[in-house]
DNA sequence: CAAGATATATCGGTAACCAATCCAATTGGA
DNA sequence: TCCAATTGGATTGGTTACCGATATATCTTG
């Protein structure tokens, strides 16, 4: 009673609240599943990105991920070290820089994916129907939330 | 065709994705709402838990927030230090501290509380009402979640 | 009372950011 | 054509946000 209001009302507490709490959940069970060598959370979501969006200038990633340029840049210069990504000129304009997977990279990003969805799906098993749907209806109504947030 | 599956598949990618997105997209707004002085977010979370659950020990809060101990025992000095809660050794059991917001603390979240939550209400109403349907019930089956994955 | 268990605190380190600034390339006039 | 303003990125120099290991009391129980 005290925590659910009528429908107009949003429970902002409620929903920054459990936002952090699922991203800490997420990434300790992430660190529970790769024991051994393991990227950044950072730097994955990064792959990610790249994964999705294809081959991209650094500034659209940033825009992507809601981080700054600087982050982005930076993220890509290790993922350049760790040989998983290529980062090129782009000869239609010198100034910007083409970011891709390498191999390497694609490789790294499926071998990830594969044991987190695992992961997550097992977790969404153990809860009811309803809120199996709840979770899943509310995947892109949050996207959109994202850009309505300024 | 390629992003959204048939209905029983998770969408792990789109999930773990969104939240970190909105995460810092949150961070940002909250930013933009407080150009004063203003909290690192971290306190607020412990601020916010006090607030809810009331008078607590560190290790309980570090359970609530999906946090390490350590980690909760800086916040709470932190906190302890610009004099927005106190902590008491418990005369029951004297390795326990007892956590509690100070009057200046529950000023503070009251406060922080009242202006993020009229940006967050703002951002939803930007949405559809299917989407504010969806991201409203989506809120407590994503805790039970939380509790779901380990 | 002597071992373990517990609850915190502290220390040392890494990851995750951002803002400011600098550089090179581009672009839009005058 | 040249110069100013703009733009895409990299770098630098922070601060925040964590965690694990360890140290210190304090319980608890045989």
């Amino acid at each position: 009673m005290a925590s659910s209001q009528c429908a107009g009302t949003v429970d902002a507490r409620g929903l920054t609240d459990v936002i952090s709490r699922l991203r800490r959940a997420l990434r300790r069970s992430i660190r529970t599943d790769y024991p051994w060598e393991l990227r950044p959370v950072a730097q994955v979501e990064v792959l990610q990105s790249l994964g999705e969006g294809g081959v991209t200038r650094v500034g659209d990633l940033a825009e992507r991920l809601c981080l700054a340029q600087s982050t982005v840049s930076a993220l890509v210069g290790q993922l350049v070290s760790a040989g998983l990504v290529t980062r090129d000129v782009d000869p239609a304009d010198r100034r910007a820089a083409i970011v891709a997977l390498s191999s390497a990279g694609r490789t790294d990003l499926r071998n990830w994916d594969t044991a987190h969805r695992r992961r997550l799906r097992a977790a969404l098993a153990r809860l009811s129907p309803t809120d199996q749907r709840a979770v899943l209806a509310a995947v892109p109504a949050l996207g959109r939330l994202v850009d309505a947030l300024d």
